[in-house]
DNA sequence: GTCTATATGGGGATAGAC
DNA sequence: GTCTATCCCCATATAGAC
């Protein structure tokens, strides 16, 4: 039976996950406006056409990638701050993750989230930015948290708003062959936001 | 006598200037690509085909946009530390000057040469980063300075590349009616990154 | 589900008059 | 310098066959 195209969090259909995997890359590589269908189309085997059996236009495309980018992101910090213990493992936590979700191998799809913003329309925009704000409630209870026990300042808010800026500029300049690992320039982000890991005492 | 669009760094002409500084704010509000010629023109009072009298075509106005960013910037931010006294004052100066320059009022030329870099052609980049490379070198002898004189930690190199970051991001995020002003905000991220004003001894 | 074929519109850019 | 008029291309999206 024909259906319409499903809502952007339902992944379970593989061949639109793989579409969305795919598109990602695109429009991180290229940016949205400038990626047409047919790229997407000749870069997973489909003509342009039938694109449009899977996502109703090409918006929808963008907001799956967005979605997927944030949601997967949020997961993974969460799990993340559930095994840590110490306000300073949790800080560390946000910065792992994050970097890596950015940064790390076959990731694209936050990138998308972060630097296309402009071309999602008015209608799309809320229901991303409830999984941002879910996503930034995280980081703002992690922080909190940090401020309490004085491994942070108290400025909470804007320290997260720094930070994550931050971390979302490494895209940037960021490059795998040049010296550092994800995890070691994150080490090294964590020494200039919270200064070096306190010793048992 | 007819002439040829003039090289990027040729702003003596006001009408060229002109268009540039429109051209700015809307590359900013909608982003390029999705910027035509058309609305250009409309914004301006001229037919979209007059436009190429004074660019040869729709980069070269990008790139114009660009150029006047960042050269602007660098030039106040030379001043800027020319008057600077302590290092603490220069380091004051680089996000005051950067803050001002992306959220001050009729600016968008900075953001534009942040945001839109993966529209510029592998041609144009090479003399846009000459002009990156001039305004970061301020930051990093400004920043290397603090360094030697204990105000910031010996990484500056990544400290560089976190704070600009941090001020980047800002456009996302800050509303000009919305509590703070710049100078304000430019403040309190001084405090973040670097801590309280140090007193005379 | 994917194809072929195509509708439809808007994009950048040019020519030549004024 | 700006206008009018227009070329030409390529974008998204649809229709209907398979």
């Amino acid at each position: 039976m024909t259906r319409k195209a499903a809502p952007p969090q339902a992944e379970d259909n593989s061949r639109r996950a793989e579409l969305v995997r795919t598109a990602a890359r695109l429009f991180r590589d290229q940016g949205y406006e400038r990626t047409t269908v047919r790229d997407l189309g000749n870069a997973v085997g489909l003509q342009s056409g039938s694109l449009f059996y899977h996502f109703r236009n090409k918006e929808e495309i963008l907001v799956a990638v967005m979605a997927l980018g944030i949601t997967s992101t949020t997961e993974q910090l969460a799990a993340a701050l559930e095994v840590a213990k110490t306000p300073y493992d949790k800080v560390s936590a946000l910065i792992h993750v994050h970097l890596n979700s950015l940064l790390g191998e076959n990731q694209a799809a936050l990138e998308v989230m972060l630097y296309e913003w402009r071309s999602v329309s008015a209608e799309q925009k809320p229901g991303l930015i409830v999984l941002r704000d879910r996503y930034e409630a995280l980081w703002q209870s992690a922080l909190d948290e940090a401020a309490a026990a004085g491994v942070v300042g108290q400025d909470t808010r804007l320290l997260r708003r720094m930070v994550l800026g931050s971390l979302h500029w490494s895209v940037q300049w960021f490059r795998r062959d040049g010296g550092d690992s994800v995890d070691a320039l994150a080490e090294r982000m964590l020494k200039l936001v919270i200064g070096p890991r306190p010793q048992a005492d």
